[in-house]
DNA sequence: CAATGTTCGTGAAACTTTGCACGAATGATG
DNA sequence: CATCATTCGTGCAAAGTTTCACGAACATTG
C-alpha cells in the first residue's frame, strides 16, 4: 500500500536494505531471501522490514519471501539511484585529491562536477579533468548550477564555516571528511541522498548511513 | 532528576550541545545562555534541551539560564571526555598518513596507539612515532589491548571485511573514512564516544554525529 | 491432494520520543 | 519591595515508531 506520507525514518533504512541485498546478490545461488534473513543480517526485526517495504508496495510473496534482484530494482527506483547528481568538492589538499581521483561515487550517480580551494597555489590546478576554482565564487556557482550535494575535505578549522557557506548556497547534503563534527540546520544531511517521488526541484534528500 | 535508564537518543544529543556550548564560550563576553538560545542555534526545541539535561541533574537557574562553562564541564564529565581512549588506525595509505599526523583527535582524549596495514611495503614504516603493523595480528592485538575505538582508512573494497574483523576483536566504535557505507551490528557505532557512568569494561559507547 | 510449514502484509497494541504548558525560582526595574 | 519579565524543570498529552500476532497465500512433503 503506497501511503501518502512516508516516514523519514523508513526512507532512511532503505539504503541499508539495498546494500545488504546487493551483498546477497553477490553470493552464489541466491535468488530469494526473506524478511527474517534480511533482519537477522542487519540486526533489526523482520516485522520492521516488512512494514517498511509495505509503504511502497507489495514486493514479496507469501511462502517464498522476496526476489532479491527484483527488490534491488524496486529500491533503486524508489531511492532514485538511477539519477545523476552533480557534486561539489571543497578542498583540494591531500584528501581532496584522493577523493577526486576516486570514482566510486560516480558508480552511484554522484559525479564531482566542480572543485574549490581557497589556496591560490591550488587554484587553476587540474585534477581529474576539472580546474580547481577559488572559493570566492563558490556560493554563486553552486547556486547557479543548482548543486545540492557537496563533499567537504577541508581542514578542521574552516570546516564549519565552509559547511555554513555551502548550506547558504543551497546545498542539501554534505559528506564531510573533515575530522570534526559539524552542525547543520535541520533539512540538511550528512551523507545523504535521494528522493521521495517529487519533481527534481523539490526533492527531499534523505540520509544514507 | 537522575533517572536509572537514560534514553540512548538523549545521550546522542549531548555532544551536539557540548559543541555548540564550546562555540558560545569562544564568543566574547558570553557567560550564560538559555535553553531557548541553544535550541535556536541547533534547530531543535528548547523543551527538548531542558528535558534532556534534566536526566542528569539540574544545571540551570530559573530566570538566568545555564552557565556556559559550568554546563560544558558537566557534559564533559557525563560524556567521559576527560578519559584517554586508545585508538587503532587501520590503513596506512594516503589518508591513514594524514590522520596519523593530525592531532585533533588527541585533544579530545583519542590517541592513535597503533597503526595497521596489510601492505608488506608499509609494514614496519614509522608514522608519527608508531610502527605500522601487519593486519595479520590485528585482532589479537586489539583484543589484548582492549581497544574499543578504531579509525578506518582502508580502500572501499576491504572496508566491510575490515570493519567486521574490528567488531569481532571487540571494537565498539568505528570512525570510517572509507568512501562506502558499512553495516555494523547494533551496539557498534560510527564515530562514537563515551560513557554513562559504568566501569570502564562495560561502558556503552554513544554516537556522536 | 491433504496436511504441514513458511512467509508476507497489516491492524492494533505497546512503547518511545517530542512538545506543550504551567508552577516556581530568579533577576531587573522603578 | 512590588511588579514584571525571564527561564528552568517537569507532568501530561500528542505524535511517532516498533513490535505483536494473525489471516491469507504459497511451497513442500508424503
Amino acid at each position: 500500500m503506497v501511503a501518502r506520507e512516508i516516514p523519514h525514518i523508513v526512507i532512511g533504512r532503505l539504503p541499508l536494505y539495498l546494500r545488504e541485498l546487493e551483498r546477497m546478490a553477490g553470493e552464489n545461488d541466491r535468488i530469494t531471501t526473506s524478511s527474517h534473513e534480511l533482519a537477522e543480517r542487519l540486526g533489526i526485526s523482520s516485522a520492521q522490514i516488512r512494514k517498511d517495504l509495505s509503504h511502497f508496495g507489495e514486493f514479496g510473496k507469501q511462502g517464498t519471501g522476496y526476489h532479491i534482484n527484483y527488490l534491488i530494482e524496486r529500491l533503486t527506483e524508489i531511492l532514485h539511484l538511477t539519477d545523476e547528481w552533480p557534486v561539489a568538492l571543497v578542498g583540494a589538499g591531500f584528501l581532496g585529491h584522493a577523493l577526486a581521483s576516486y570514482h566510486g561515487f560516480q558508480r552511484r550517480g554522484f559525479a564531482i562536477s566542480c572543485i574549490f580551494d581557497n589556496d591560490p597555489a591550488k587554484v587553476g590546478e587540474i585534477i581529474d579533468g576539472l580546474v580547481v576554482q577559488d572559493t570566492t565564487g563558490m556560493e554563486a556557482l553552486i547556486q547557479a548550477e543548482g548543486i545540492q550535494i557537496a563533499i567537504l575535505a577541508v581542514p578542521a578549522g574552516v570546516a564549519q564555516e565552509t559547511a555554513d557557506a555551502l548550506v547558504a548556497a543551497g546545498v542539501k547534503a554534505i559528506l564531510s571528511y573533515a575530522p570534526v563534527s559539524l552542525t547543520v540546520p535541520p533539512g540538511v544531511y550528512f551523507f545523504a541522498l535521494l528522493a521521495d517521488g517529487k519533481p527534481l526541484g523539490e526533492r527531499k534528500l534523505v540520509v544514507v548511513r
